[in-house]
DNA sequence: CAGTTGACATGGG
DNA sequence: GCCCATGCCAACT
């Protein structure tokens, strides 16, 4: 079995996240596997261009708000479009508690 | 090959 | 509640 290289599994986990939800860099990582590769996810989708169809908005820290460096030019970009998919956003920050991706959906 | 960096997470002050 | 320091892993120089 060839494992996937720690970019396409992190492609894979993000591109699976689903509209109106957004995961956690941390969590992304520990789906791909390993939640110490939090640091390298972001990298991932750091390198990643949009062409690749990763939903890097949906990607937010723990604390529910955008990455910081993410501020490329403009947040609000990300949490407008967070909000147009279903997403809440209260203060700049995701209701992580209601629209955090789970795999249980409801 | 070794050192530095990086779109994070967690803990302590 | 915010700022600083550490850990962790992979990619880049």
């Amino acid at each position: 079995m060839k494992e996937k290289n720690i970019f396409e599994k992190i492609y894979d986990v993000v591109g699976q996240i689903p509209e109106g939800s957004v995961a956690s860099y941390g969590q992304i990582a520990e789906l791909a596997g390993n939640r110490r590769w939090a640091r390298v996810v972001g990298y991932a989708l750091h390198i990643v261009p949009g062409s690749a169809g990763l939903p890097c908005h949906r990607v937010v820290t723990k604390d529910g708000r955008v990455s910081d460096a993410f501020l490329s030019g403009g947040v609000n970009r990300q949490v407008e479009l967070l909000e147009k998919e279903g997403v809440g956003i209260a203060g700049g920050r995701v209701d992580m508690e209601r629209y955090q991706w789970k795999k249980c959906v409801f």
